[in-house]
Parts: structure tokens; sequence; C-alpha cells
DNA sequence: CAGTAGGTCGGAAACTTTCCTACTTGAGGT
DNA sequence: ACCTCAAGTAGGAAAGTTTCCGACCTACTG
């Protein structure tokens, strides 16, 4: 309980180097020895202890040898693939998937299906369906698999195990995380759906290096993924980012700013008969269809008022588009522009397109897991974890037993 | 430019161990070796080493001895209060005040003059002659100060010497940074003023142990210095925590939602002639007047609109009121709970008085120019500063050159 | 007398330097 | 075309240095 001063003896001193070993190869891809000890800064020596005990802890393996030089050839190394297995899961509203990926991100299965409307407890029984079919289908075990993230339409807590406002969900979601988690052998946290498009966007897409930035999931619902520093933020309960709800100048707070149901409205006002879908109106304003895209116009509007709002507040570096309705930034994202120039010129606000069109939450569940579980490994296996804290996104593999420490 | 891995030889650990010891000694204020040597987990033989090497340093000096246990008195450490200086500097509307603080945060002078209206030069020559005037009765010279911190009505850049939207200084604070630069021989940091109350609420304040919370300033305008993470959140270009111009209902974008002016505009509406100040507004509210209660009501309606906004896009944990208006928080704070009761119900909004009542600014900038000076000669010190960052502010002390690396 | 503070010494752990061997490439000579 | 040798590289081992820790010792105070 005491606070940690980082003091030690000189085992701190030798997981460091380790850490640091594995850090370079994992950024590297595969390496020869002689290059970490540049990369480092280290002797030779002591990177080939560091990797014989990587090595023997199964975290690092051999990747075959470098002739581009002369001399005798260097061997290689890289990350052990088989040393972490992450499981990601999105349970959206109309499919739920999973899949399983390797400690180096390689996907070795995915799988989905139809998502159940009524029953909590289907959802739940679809989901271990869905992963033990994807651990068979990857060639192992659901008890091999080092963290489990589950992507739900929901407000998450901090613990990742709590979940409110899941209007998405079978019955509010009620039950569910406690069905999955006592028929899921896996370590297991749950994540809000536009987070881990946030995280999607940060590692595949368009902000591998912006330490600040909002992806705006326009869906259902409107939510914001807001990564600050290079973590997500999750807020105080985990409500960061519900920006659906702020006050804009035609609604009073408390009232849906955007997402399907609100478009829909706006439709009907706009003499659209027939409740067409989102996706149906897109489709209808593309053609040139003059009343769809004044659906579409005031829904970009909409969305220029929240990123002015979210801007005024934390001035990110940029905004992406992303989401189900997201997808359709070549009709928005010139009209969201369009508006922010003409309502919110003085404000710096930059708004591109996703960079990762397909699955975003799946692949940033798939991300996040993985990282947990090479976290745990790597922790394993240098004997003390990195005391200096690089997490990209907090919070340890949760346990399967509550246990509130 | 090679990315840093945190590897090194053995005399890393020594550096790690002599920043425990420092730590330690930093937090639990006059301490004695065994103590530390409990707190650290070191031996005591290396304590002692780390405590020879640190007194050596002039960064730790003895101060006394503890005679509470039976046995040989045993010598207390302190952090020596002369090893870091920092001068805050607030320049506020009214007033301009300096403070130099040692290291371990007594106010060895203090000194405020009138602030000049018309001329940026006069406001450089008046924080110069301040802070030559603080130094004197502080007994030191400029040059011993490590760190001056100027707290400015302003947007400030990252780089902490550009400013934007200096509407409260004297030609829009035009060439005041350069004058200042020039004149004063300190290292020396620019930052927003309600940036500045946030770090003092959060050291000396009722945040102390709040990772996540929002200073709301209420002053000639209305901003936010939002600390998330236990650090201050500036922003892509330092503009964070702009709120004063947040879409509400009642407003257009672009339109200033609160202020001195804005209270005064809501004045004439509710019929209330001479326009009076916001203070001599408040003083009429406190009499009972219902006009000057129907401004404060007005007034808190819109903070609790602010706060919502800002709580659906980070969530904090806390909002505190602060800044010149926040002062009267007996009076706007049952209003504001009553509105984001009303308007806000299902978001959880803490809204909590200011701690620090008299000079937050100037507390605060004291605050952060004592932190980076100690942190220079800390890191000085003990070799290599420390690896694993737990800095609360970022942004190393600024150069005086212009050096763009 | 017992418990505590502080110092010293030898041992253990970890990293670095230096030296050595083995291997491959490429240039130049036969 | 083949051989030889110099240069450059990879990997390993031994010696040396730095740092930390445990144990022992002395001195002091209730």
């Amino acid at each position: 309980m005491g606070a940690d001063y980082l003091a030690g003896p000189q085992g701190l001193l030798r997981s460091i180097n380790a850490r640091a070993v594995l850090d370079v190869i994992d950024r590297e891809g595969p390496i020869g020895r002689p290059e970490i000890t540049r990369a480092t800064g280290l002797s030779k020596t002591t990177v080939a202890q560091a990797l014989r005990e990587l090595i023997t802890r199964k975290v690092v393996t051999e990747a075959g040898t470098d002739t581009t030089r002369r001399g005798p050839a260097a061997t290689l190394y890289q990350i052990d693939p088989g040393c972490a297995l992450g499981l990601g899961v999105d349970i959206g509203h109309l499919r739920i998937r999973a899949a399983v990926v390797d400690a180096v991100g390689e996907v070795l299965a995915q799988a989905e299906t139809r998502a159940p409307r009524r029953q909590a407890a289907a959802t739940a029984a679809a989901v271990t369906a869905l992963a033990a079919e994807c651990a068979e289908r990857a060639g192992t075990e659901l008890g091999a698999i080092g963290q489990a993230v589950i992507g739900v339409p929901a407000v998450v807590g901090r613990d990742g195990h709590t979940i409110r406002r899941a209007y998405g969900l079978p019955q509010g979601g009620k039950g569910l995380v406690e069905a999955i988690e006592r028929d899921l052998p896996v370590p297991l946290i749950l994540e809000n759906d536009v987070n881990l498009a946030a995280i999607a966007e940060q590692r595949f897409g368009a902000c591998a290096d912006v330490g600040d930035f909002v992806l705006l999931g326009v869906g259902v619902g409107l939510g914001a993924g807001v990564v600050l520093g290079g973590r997500l933020h999750r807020g105080f309960a985990g409500g960061a980012g519900e920006v659906g709800f702020l006050p804009h100048p035609a609604t009073e707070l408390g009232t849906e700013v955007l997402g399907a149901r609100r478009i829909a409205e706006q439709a009907r006002e706009a003499g659209i008969g027939g409740t067409p879908s989102p996706r149906e109106l897109f489709v209808r304003a593309r053609a040139g269809d003059e009343k769809a895209l004044a659906v579409v116009d005031a829904t970009a509007r909409r969305i220029a008022h929240v990123a002015a709002s979210i801007a005024l507040v934390i001035e990110p570096e940029l905004f992406v588009l992303g989401g189900g309705v997201g997808a359709s930034a070549d009709l928005l994202l010139g009209r969201v522009r369009h508006h922010l120039a003409r309502d919110a010129a003085p404000l710096p606000i930059t708004i591109i397109p996703s960079g990762v069109p397909e699955d975003a939450v799946l692949r940033g569940a798939a991300w996040l897991a993985r990282h947990h579980a090479r976290e745990h490994a790597f922790a394993a296996a240098t004997g003390a974890g990195r005391p200096y804290d690089t997490d990209p996104a907090g919070q340890p593999r949760g346990s399967r037993k509550g246990d509130t420490t």
C-alpha cells in the first residue's frame, strides 16, 4: 500500500534494460543484436545476456539471419508471436464480431454472427460461442488467451466491468457482463465502442503520431473518443465523450443532438415520407435528392457545432469523422468544414475522414486486448514490468473475480 | 534524435535511487535516515551514500535532530530551501503582482503595483521592476532565480512564449513578451492565468488528490483550467479551456457566454441603471436587491450550462468555482447547483467553491516557477533527472533565446 | 541493559571494456 | 578462373568497475 518510489537493487536495472531491449525489438521488427546494442546504448554483453533471458522466458524468438552486411550472418530477433494472445469483440447493433490476434498483431481468426435483439443472456451466449469458435480456428484454446476486450455501445466504468446507458443492448445490458464473465474463461474488460474506434484510429488510422485528437463517431447516436497525450481519456466514471447531448442553439440540454433517431426526425421535418434509414437517406443525397441533401446539411451543421464545443474545451490537434454515418465522409466532410468556417472561424479545427473504414471497433478491441496481454507477458518476462509508465490506454487486465482492491 | 529507451549503466540506478531519496525527503519534510531507508526500501548504506551526494550537491541540508526515540539522536534532512528559487508574476487587469519563493514553497518576498493601461512597454517595465524589487527584498539577485512564470490573461502557446487573444493586456500584449525577455535575466515562461489558478487549486486548494478537475474562472471573461490525470491540459495550441465561447441555447457560437461585459449587458436587460460593476451587482444581490439577484441567477444558469458542456466532453471528477466573480461563491453556488439539477440531472457534476480565495494566479505562478526550478536543480543533482515522468505541468523551463529545436 | 543511529568491510550483482575467434566479402594477384 | 589476403562484422569470454546489500561494530541515550 505504501507509495512506490521506484528504488531498488541492481535487479531493477536488469529489468529496465531487459524492457528496453524488448521495446526495441518490438518497434524495429526483426532486428539484429548489434543494432539493438546501438539503439539501447547498452553494451553488447548486456544485450546478449538480456536476449538469453528473454528467449528462455519465451517472449522473444530468433527470426532468421541478416546477411546484408559482410562478415558472419547476424541472428535476427523478434517478439514471439505466440507469447500473448488477445481476443477482441465488438457487440454492435446488428452484428457481433470477434477476432483473436497474436502478440505481433496478426489476426489469427475472425468470426461474426447476428446480434440477438431480445435477451441479454442470448447476447452473452453468442459472445462466448464466437470466442470459442475463434479460439478453435486460431488453433488454440480460450485458456491460452491473455486478455479479452469487449466493445459495447454503452458507458463503461473505470473498472471495465460496469456498464451504464446501454440503450443499444438487449435489456439495457442487464446481466450481460456477469453472464459473459461467468462463461468466458479469459481475463476480461469492457470498453466503450467509440473509444475503441479511437484506439483503432490511433494505431491503424490517421492519428498515428497525433497526441491529442477526437474521434467523432456518428452512428445510432453521437459519441466521441477522446485521446489526450496519446492516451484514451475516459473521464471520472467513463462518461467522457458523451457529446451527443451537448447544448446547441437549437436544442435544450438533455436533448440528443444527433444520431439515427435525430436524423429520422429531421427527415420528417424536411418532408420526406416513409421514414427512410440514415443509410438510405445518404444514398438519396448522393443521388442528388434535394430534401435528403438538406437533412445531410443539417447533420453536418450539428457535427460542426459539437466539434466546435469540444475544441473550446480541450482543443485537440485533430478531429476524425468516423462511425457508421461517418463513413459517408464524402458527403459530410465538406459541409462540416463549411459550417465550421462560417460559425467557428477563429477556432483552429481540422477535421478529416477516418483512416480505418472497416471494423474500427473490432480492430480497436483486438489491439487493446493484445496490448494488455502483451504488457502482462512482458512484465512477467522482464521481472518487473515497466516502472516508467507509457501505457497508452491505462487500466490493467481485469480479473474475473470482482476484486475491488 | 534517436528515441530514448531508458537503458543504461549502473549510474542510472544511482540516479534513480538518489531521486527516490530526494522525493521522500521532499514529501515527508524533515526526516531521519532510518525512515528514509524504510520508505524507499533501500539499504541504509545506499541511503547514506545518496545523502552524502545530495548534500555535496547542495540540494539537501541537515535540519536538526530527532530525539523522540531512545538511543543516539537521528540527524534530520530536508530539501535545501535555497537550492532553487522561483519567481511568480500575475499580470492582472488592475494590478501586477510578483513573488519570490524558495524551494520549499516559502514566500521570500512579494510586491505589487498598479497595472499600466496603455503601453505594453510600461507593463514590461513594471514586471521587471517588481521582479528586481522582490529579488532584493528576498536577499538575492535575479540571476540566482531558476525560473520565472508569468500569468497573463491570454492564450499562451505550447512554447510558453507566444500569446494570443490578449484582450486584457495593453496593446493586446504586443511586444510584451519580447520586452520582458530582453530585460529579465531569468529563464521565463508564460502561462494562462486561469491555468495557474487551477494549479494553485491543485496544490493549495480543494483538489489536492483529485486527478481530473476543472477550475471555472469567472472574471472579466470566463475561462476554464483543465487538469486531467493530475496534469494541466493546455490543448494543441494552448487554447484548451476557452469555454467562454461555448454554444448555448440563448447564444450563437462565437458569442461570449459570460464575463463582466456580459453581466453588465444582463444588468441593463434587467432594468438596472447606471451600469454597475459586477462586484457592485453582487453586493446589491447579497443585500436582497431583486433585480441584481435576477442577474446573479442568470449568471449561475450560464455557468451551469458551461459546466454541463464540459462534463459531457471530459467528465471531470470535480468542478471548482474560482476567479474574481467566483469568489462570490456563497451567492452563486446554490443557484448553479439548482440549474444543474434541473437541466443536467443525469450528469454526475460536483461543483465546489475555490479553496484558494486569495491570489490564486500568483500562487499558481509561484508554484509552477518553483516546480520547474526545482526540477532543474534536482536533475542536475541526481545526474539524470527523473526518467519516469510524473511532471505535473509538462514543459521545461524556457530559455531566453528563441531556440526552436 | 536494551534499543537506536551511524559507520565500515566484504560479498554479490550487473554493466563495460578489452581481447579473441570465426566468418564473409571483395579486391587484387597468379 | 582460381587463390590469397585484408577488412569488416558477429559472437563470446575474461577482467575490471560500479553499485547495492548484509553483517558486524561502535557509540549514545532512556
